[in-house]
DNA sequence: GTCTATACGACGATAGAC
DNA sequence: GTCTATCGTCGTATAGAC
């Protein structure tokens, strides 16, 4: 089976729908256009339908995760850790565009339409995501469990932020956290 | 015009099933069934359809929480702010059954399915969250510009622990912001 | 003001030609 | 592996009797 370049970038534009709409406003029409796929070549790849695109969106980002940040920050030491986590941070509000963009932990997770695979990766996706953050702050000096509390409370930020950056079309939250939070998982 | 005992319950019952399923999830079909009236009537009732009962329930939790909330924490002084707190940290965890239930500012904020003025209700639902929990640190002695920033953290605290609670299905975040909340607004 | 019945489009999903 | 064409269902929304 021969990969085209297509390939490759049909999971990242599923993402950047699903990101941009949710699952439930992600219909196969939208998604359709935008991978520039009609409907039935995209069940011709994913069997699953809608629910089993999402899953691939969610297996890819928790992979990429784990190439990135995961392996980054837990190969990270005291004498390190702080620029990785700046640079973390950086990528962070770029990949959440300052905070104008959704988070799929948030959108993807309301009602269980991904189905029991579907919860799994979204609580793997946030328990990688602790998992990361907790192990720089253990790098940086911090006891473990003390590193696990800022690093879910972190998280729980990260995704409440984005929140009220949406309601109250008011970034500056989730900016604030961007600046922080480095700083507030070593000290 | 004469108002039934059903009316009264009308938009509380609409409350329950947008608060259960989210504004997508909640379909016509699933909320006739739960208030008893046949979609027709709820159009009768709603002319604006599904997104005018979203609306309406926006309007009468932003009503609850100006009369409730709003006044009590308000007119608190130095004197009973904390008692007054930890009352509201105690409603606001039953509100959401421990972290179980989601918040309609995140469920029904995604895509503007409410029309401008839902996205206006939504804002000034968190707007009015932050100046009641700010206006009771102020009555604690916090600073105003402190105060307002603590609520804020507060309000994003919530949303955020709910949303990791959906997805970890682990409401200990959540619960250890309604335990200590009151504390850190005066503090 | 509530009902039964229905319109009608969008939805997710399939069939089958190429 | 992609396409055109279509299916059945469920979505929101109306018409009109009572």
């Amino acid at each position: 089976m021969v990969r085209t370049a297509q390939d490759d970038q049909l999971v990242p534009e599923l993402a950047t729908v699903f990101r941009a709409h949710g699952y439930d406003g992600a219909s196969l029409a939208l998604i359709s256009e935008a991978v520039g796929l009609q409907k039935s070549s995209l069940y011709h790849r994913f069997p699953g339908g809608k629910a089993q695109m999402a899953r691939a969106v969610l297996s890819a980002m928790l992979e990429q995760l784990r190439e990135s940040l995961f392996a980054d920050l837990h190969t990270a030491d005291a004498g390190n850790v702080r620029e990785r986590l700046d640079a973390v941070a950086t990528g962070v509000g770029e990949f959440y565009d300052q905070g104008r963009r959704w988070c799929v932990l948030e959108t993807m997770s309301l009602g269980g339409r991904l189905g029991p695979e579907g919860d799994r990766l979204l609580a793997e996706l946030a328990a990688a995501w602790i998992a990361a953050l907790a192990a720089a702050a253990q790098a940086a000096g911090v006891e473990p469990r003390e590193a696990r509390r800022r690093a879910r409370d972190v998280l729980v930020e990260l995704e409440g932020s984005l929140v009220l950056a949406r309601v109250s079309d008011d970034p500056s939250a989730f900016r604030e956290l961007i600046a922080e939070f480095p700083e507030r998982l070593c000290r």
